[in-house]
DNA sequence: GCAGTCCAAG
């Protein structure tokens, strides 16, 4: 008997005892009496193999009632490892540490202990108060007892350190071991690897990799799991040929399923077939790992016919091998093929488990299969992974994405364990809804959680400020960013050039836009925002500026420099982008097509408009709404109806923009009867009238002089009145000297409009003209009051190549006018 | 005593 346990002992006994052999052995140790329990050996390899908290428990009484606890240090030692295993009784931990007698503690003791407080720490659920215990005992060997650390005690603390990033105090046990002379060790400097690396100093790293004076397998597997998890690709891939090349070390299962996932993130499907080839020669391809890894490679290539080669010819196969396979196809849009295989396994009676959910959920949102979804959703709960973070926030991502808010924040409500993508998804979802504020609150009470917002965070709440034009939160969440440093990725400083932008602070967007990194994007969110502002000129250096840089101009670009050369009539730089963009064949597309109609109208250019609106192949109702605008901006009021009558016909879907362009027209050429027919016409196309097409209406009876039905309209509404209605029937009392009821309108519009130049400027005028100098007084004052600064009237010019805006008051440099005669 | 395949948010 005792030979055999010894036997079984020397081979590992954590794979060789089966649950069957400790309950056999269990009985007949209980029924026995004490003199088998002095075999030690026996008692170890119990413990070691006990699979079951209780059966531990039944062992611990065992040894209490012999009386080898609180004498033996390798039976606490064992227990305190076998207890750790099941992640349970950290205190029980402790107890058996504590009463064990003083005088038999050894440094081993506390080297078991420290080890099973790593393995609680670092178990699927990182606990820092089991880290913080392991350090503690750490320490105390030094300070309390009589021992001293030894080449096992090192490996437990520094990866304690690795795992929790502990930077400083792996420094410190760093020279420790140095003074102490155990980094000869091997086992101590992998795990040193293992520590720098993880702390991202890989310098460190392969300083020490180079001075070791023993490496083994495992310290060229950590050296190459360490480069590939810093993302350093190419340098992972040149130390495993290097390994197969030059070491004397062979890659086995470890090296392979470290190396395969680089040469995927690389797409580099001739690497990852050279590894395949590898497999094969060094026999390697039976191993299950190895074709799970390989599946998943293949998968991120987007070799769908590799990768399900390689799961039928795999000879085994478990749960991961269907994961990778289902996930292979959904990485690149197989959902069909990955809901198939998901339905196959769910057949072949494979284990589904929380990653299989997590896989499958996000394809079924691809293929918009929400019903589906939620019958996963179903499994899971069942399952009892529902929780689970990656399907949790799988799931909240769905429900979003379906529009089940309920849905989504019941999911995020009952997690008990939420991470950072939780928030995130749930804060995408309110902001890709237009419940802006629901976001932006939502980022304050996630740091309320103490979870720090991250560049995906930033990327999603940013937009929904810049559509509430909220700069403060903006400014608030910009502050953030640069303290936490994320203020220099490239999605991030876009976002915030972008909110800045919208919310109409062109200099602070320009701000970022000068001290960030750039592309393609942050040019044209910079271009299309100068657009909408009085400096579109600067819209059009930048324009330049992206030539000079080496980067492409595109279809976003053409629109908005097009825009800003609408803005301020300038036509010979709006016919030069025109002609740049024939070069490049993009005035074929729509977009751009329509942005040059935009510019040619509101040039008054509207011959060349025409041109170009006839060799539009595929016209859209954007062409044609610009075209009757456009006419009926310049009085060609017969010609705007004439093109809207032929939209019809072109079987265009025509919208409610449509009508605001063909009611404005017919205002413009006061075809009152015409309108009122188009209006009408709207209402029974079922198309909900806008604050603008009402606007447009009393624009159309109050300049004919029709002011009663026009307050009639206004009254009638059952929207409350917009800026623009009363703009428009101020703008008909001006032109009709209606004093009273312009005062009315203009009283509605400054409180819509507090800030609003104009409407100042209107309604003092008009008093003026009645010759009621006293109330045009007191709207001057009001304006001042609210520190309402009028825009000054501004001009450009195009001297050669260059645009030059001045403004009332400004004069224009001489020198320029002297270059221009030159 | 040290390394270890598959999953979620823009």
């Amino acid at each position: 008997m005792f030979h055999h346990v010894r036997a079984l002992r020397l081979t590992s006994c954590k794979f060789l005892c089966s649950h069957i052999h400790v309950q056999r052995r269990l009985f007949f140790l209980s029924a026995a009496a004490s003199p088998q329990w002095r075999q030690t050996t026996d008692i170890l390899l119990l413990c070691a193999a006990a699979q079951t908290l209780s059966q531990s428990q039944q062992i611990h009484a065992q040894a209490v009632l012999h009386g080898h606890l609180p004498r033996s240090v390798s039976i606490s030692s064992a227990l305190i490892l076998s207890y750790a295993n099941f992640y349970s009784q950290p205190s029980a931990l402790y107890a058996l540490f504590s009463q064990t007698l003083p005088f038999s503690r050894s440094a081993f003791l506390h080297n078991t202990l420290l080890r099973a407080y790593t393995v609680l720490a670092s178990g699927s659920q990182k606990s820092y108060i089991d880290a913080a215990r392991g350090f503690l005992i750490y320490n105390d060997l030094f300070r309390n007892t009589g021992f001293q650390p030894d080449d096992h005690t090192f490996p437990f603390v520094l990866k304690l350190c690795a795992d929790f990033l502990e930077r400083a105090k792996g420094l410190e046990v760093h020279g420790m071991l140095t003074k102490t002379r155990f980094n000869d060790d091997v086992f101590v400097n992998n795990t040193l690897l293992l520590f720098y690396g993880n702390c991202g100093d890989l310098g460190s790293v392969e300083k020490l990799f180079d001075d070791m004076p023993e490496r083994d397998l495992i310290s060229w597997n950590t050296v190459i799991r360490v480069f590939s998890d810093n993302g350093c690709w190419l340098e992972t891939v040149g130390l495993f040929k290097e390994m197969v090349l030059v070491s004397r070390f062979r890659p086995n299962t470890v090296t392979v399923v470290s190396v395969l996932p680089v040469c995927a993130w690389l797409e580099d499907i001739n690497l990852v077939s050279s590894v395949h080839c590898y497999v094969f020669k060094v026999g390697l391809d039976g191993e299950v790992r190895i074709g799970n890894a390989m599946v998943d490679a293949y998968g991120k290539c987007g070799n769908v016919a590799a990768l399900s080669g390689v799961f039928e010819e795999m000879v085994e196969r478990n749960e991961v091998s269907w994961n990778s396979l289902i996930g292979g196809l959904a990485y690149r849009g197989f959902n069909t093929d990955a809901l198939d295989s998901f339905r196959l396994m769910i057949n072949e009676n494979m284990k589904l488990n929380s990653i299989t959910i997590a896989t499958m959920l996000p394809a079924l949102v691809d293929l918009r299969f929400f019903s589906k979804g939620r019958e996963v959703h179903g499994f899971s709960i069942k399952m009892g992974v529902d929780s689970d973070v990656f399907v949790a926030n799988a799931l909240i991502d769905m429900y979003g994405k379906w529009g089940h808010f309920t849905g989504a924040s019941n999911v995020f409500c009952k997690m008990d364990l939420k991470n950072v993508v939780s928030w995130n998804s749930m804060i995408g979802n309110f902001a890709q809804n237009k419940r802006e504020l629901e976001a932006i609150n939502l980022v304050r009470e996630m740091q309320a959680h103490g979870e720090i917002p991250n560049s995906v965070t930033l990327t999603n709440v940013l937009p929904a400020c810049a559509r509430l034009g909220s700069l403060y939160q903006g400014k608030e969440i910009h502050a953030r960013t640069i303290r936490k440093g994320s203020a220099f990725e490239l999605f991030v400083s876009n976002a915030l050039t972008d909110m800045y932008a919208k919310c109409g602070c062109l200099d602070l967007a320009q701000n970022v836009f000068d001290t960030s990194l750039r592309d393609e994007v942050s040019y044209n969110i910079l271009i299309t925002g100068y657009s909408q502002t009085n400096d579109c000129h600067n819209s059009l250096s930048l324009f330049s500026e992206m030539e000079m840089v080496g980067m492409k101009q595109d279809i976003v670009s053409y629109m908005g420099v097009l825009t800003a050369c609408a803005n301020i009539l300038a036509i010979r730089k709006g016919m030069e982008v025109h002609a740049f963009a024939m070069r490049r064949l993009s005035h074929e597309h729509l977009f751009v097509a329509n942005s040059l109609l935009d510019f040619y109208t509101k040039c008054g250019r509207i011959k060349i408009a025409t041109k170009v609106f006839d060799r539009i192949p595929l016209r859209d109702a954007a062409s044609w709404n610009t075209m009757i605008l456009g006419f009926g901006m310049l009085g060609e009021v017969g010609t705007a109806i004439n093109y809207f009558e032929a939209m019809k016909e072109d079987n265009v879907e025509y919208d409610s923009v449509s009508y605001i362009a063909v009611l404005s027209a017919c205002s413009h050429g006061g075809l009152v009867e015409k309108g009122k027919e188009y209006f009408d016409d709207m209402l029974a196309q079922n198309i909900k009238p806008s604050g603008m097409h009402y606007a447009c209406m009393v624009d159309l009876l109050g300049r004919s002089g029709l002011m009663e039905q026009a307050v009639d309209l206004i009254k009638s509404l059952s929207m409350k009145p917009d800026a623009n209605i009363w703009g428009a029937l101020l703008g008909a009392c001006r032109l009709h000297g209606n004093v009273e009821l312009g005062c009315w309108a203009a009283e509605h519009l400054l409180e819509l409009r507090p800030d609003h130049s104009g409407s100042y400027a209107l309604l003092s005028n008009m008093y003026a003209e009645a010759g009621r100098w006293d109330e045009a007084d007191r709207i001057r004052k009001l304006m001042n009051g609210r520190k309402v600064k009028k825009n000054p009237g501004c001009s450009w010019v195009q001297i050669q190549d260059q645009l030059h805006s001045f403004i009332v008051g400004q004069r224009l440099d001489p020198s320029l006018l002297l270059e221009s005669s030159r």
